[in-house]
DNA sequence: TCAGGTACTACAAACGTTTGCAGTCGAACT
DNA sequence: AGTTCGACTGCAAACGTTTGTAGTACCTGA
């Protein structure tokens, strides 16, 4: 309404500095106390209509944005949270990032990202920096130990994705069922030779994966060969392709997509075709599976579900921890170009 | 030493909750003041070493570690970033991201990253909500307009990637020396008649490329057609692939890598063979363009350079705005296989 | 011996919020 | 008329730090 408001007497559009416009400024100019402008922020019931309307409008012409740190400071809650992953740059984790920061943003949350490097040491170091800065953390795949991560969730609320952790809330993808979709799909294209290629040590979701191939595998009458652990990267699909044809399987199962694509890459250069002589199926559905030649045939996981699920669970049970709840996100078979009939051998 | 110290003559390990250990905790039971602890960690030249290492010592015991808002509240810094990026899953930004995640980290700042689905409306949005809660923000090939980012500006540090804007400090690739390597890499294969398969409106690239290819072309006396503008994915390559054809041009400059495999896709699905009848090139180097078949000739542009410099100069400056800082990383011609001699016609 | 300095430490006021408590005022009920 | 209640608002104490100022004790040099 008519001039624009002055604090303090006088502008304090100061030159370079930006406007620091607190709730005081705000109170001074519509005529109340500071903690009728709080509330009209936090408790909006508590505060006459009419005058929330008021301070509203001059909030907005001051331009005041509440001070988080500030009400982090009293309240406790820093409204973000932290999301930890092996390898940012990995293509499994974008979509979960993605997913996780935007649902968490419609929650009024705001994400950290941090990358570990798939080093299993600076990751307690991060949870330990990030702990009093957020009001949970998202765990990715930790490569720690559980008696690790139990000690920090002492510190800081836990999620853990990927992988279930006794007493703590997680979230996990079934694939023990996906293993058991893929390995099916291969035995009734008439694979009597499976090998499975294998992730990392610490992995959960490696060793579901080889529990469900081996039992599967055995009920079809059928054999399974075990490689592994191997790094779960696209050069050491490429390093174990010579490793898969000499076990005489006509089919793998890797732990995920990049070692599948790693390993078509590999066969290829050993002149081997795929799916002809041998089949290859991966794991997670990632962006990589429609890209390569021939694409590929990969359990999928939700990704972006599993994101959205872990920040649910964390804004959840924001105080009382020690749930053992755990969430378990179907997966299904996606059934592209790189597997087909075993060969006539 | 010997017994383990409590805290206001009870140990604070209660159930549940976390321990809420403050500095005035560790000045109690070391017997010195609140200051002295906080210069402890905040300005130890000022504190007798004897004193820091008692200090220190019990920190270390009672599990503290220092509240970040708090200090943020006081200090007016939160020693956090905010790095603002189109779509985390785009393959350009995780190096970046990663990169200047880690560098920031290394100088004890910790990075927000947001994603705004390529929407130009929440780009400002996110500028805003984080603003206060950061010392500044990475902004990564924005949309919005210069007028726009310019009064963001006057709120909060800004540092923009991938585009210059008058007055702000930025990092930019070029892109235009890319450019100019690929159309002479191609004239010199013997392509008389270049495509452009151009990217998205707003975008300051897809301007310097259009421009230094026009340049380069006309002086290697070839031809050059531009097409677009188009989004800058996949689907939107493969989409352009029939209008390529009908151009007549023997070679293809794409905005980036993912338009590149898009369309080299969507080429094969006409018949087209790459680069036997048609040559393509495309900008960034993204882990994609080793992996598509034929692996792709690229101009590859320091993506994690840039996120590193990026955040070295929000942190420069951190005060002293309206700076016309430009930094300007080089580019190479990577070439690999989807490129090749012109087909006699 | 004393002025001046150095090295360290304590005091207390901030920073921008939230929130329990108390107060005011008018309306409704007895 | 007096009581009770509800709706609203002001007051002031926190939250965990940082930092300018002031103080103490000791040392140095004249």
């Amino acid at each position: 309404m008519g001039a624009t408001v002055c604090i303090n007497g006088t502008t304090k559009a100061r030159k370079g500095r930006p406007v620091p416009v607190t709730i005081r400024d705000v109170a001074k100019v519509s005529g109340v106390h500071v903690s009728t402008v709080s509330r009209t922020f936090s408790a909006p019931h508590l505060v006459n209509p009419a005058t929330r309307a008021r301070v509203l409008e001059y909030a907005e012409q001051l331009g005041y944005r509440p001070n988080r740190a500030a009400r982090a400071l009293i309240t406790g809650r820093t409204h973000n949270i932290g999301l930890i992953v092996a390898d940012i740059a990995n293509p499994f984790f974008p979509p979960l990032i993605k997913a996780a920061e935007s649902h968490a943003r419609g929650r009024d949350y705001h994400v950290f990202v941090a990358d570990t490097n798939e080093d299993p040491g600076v990751e307690e170091e991060l949870v330990l920096a990030l702990a009093k800065q957020v009001d949970g953390i998202l765990l990715c795949s930790p490569r720690m130990s559980n008696t690790q991560i139990e000690k920090l969730s002492r510190d800081v609320p836990l999620v853990v994705v990927n992988r279930p952790v006794p007493g703590l809330p997680a979230v996990v993808m079934d694939v023990a069922q996906g293993a058991r979709l893929a390995i099916e799909h291969l035995t009734s294209l008439g694979h009597r030779h499976i090998a499975l290629l294998g992730g990392p040590r610490g992995s959960w979701n490696n060793r579901e994966i080889r529990r469900s191939a081996t039992l599967y595998t055995r009920a079809a009458g059928s054999e399974l060969t075990v490689l592994g652990p191997n790094l779960p990267t696209e050069d050491s699909g490429i390093a174990q392709a010579e490793a898969i044809t000499q076990t005489g399987a006509t089919a793998v199962l890797c732990y995920n997509d990049l070692m599948a694509v790693g390993l078509i890459d590999g066969l290829e250069r050993l002149g081997v075709s795929v799916p002809d002589q041998i089949s290859v199926v991966g794991v997670d559905d990632t962006s990589l599976s429609r890209r390569t030649r021939p694409t590929l045939t990969t359990v999928a996981t939700p990704t972006a579900a599993a994101g959205r699920a872990a920040v649910d669970m964390l804004l959840q049970h924001g105080d009382d921890r020690r749930t053992n709840a755990l969430v378990t996100l179907q997966t299904e078979l996606i059934i592209r170009n790189s597997s087909g009939p075993a060969r006539r051998q």
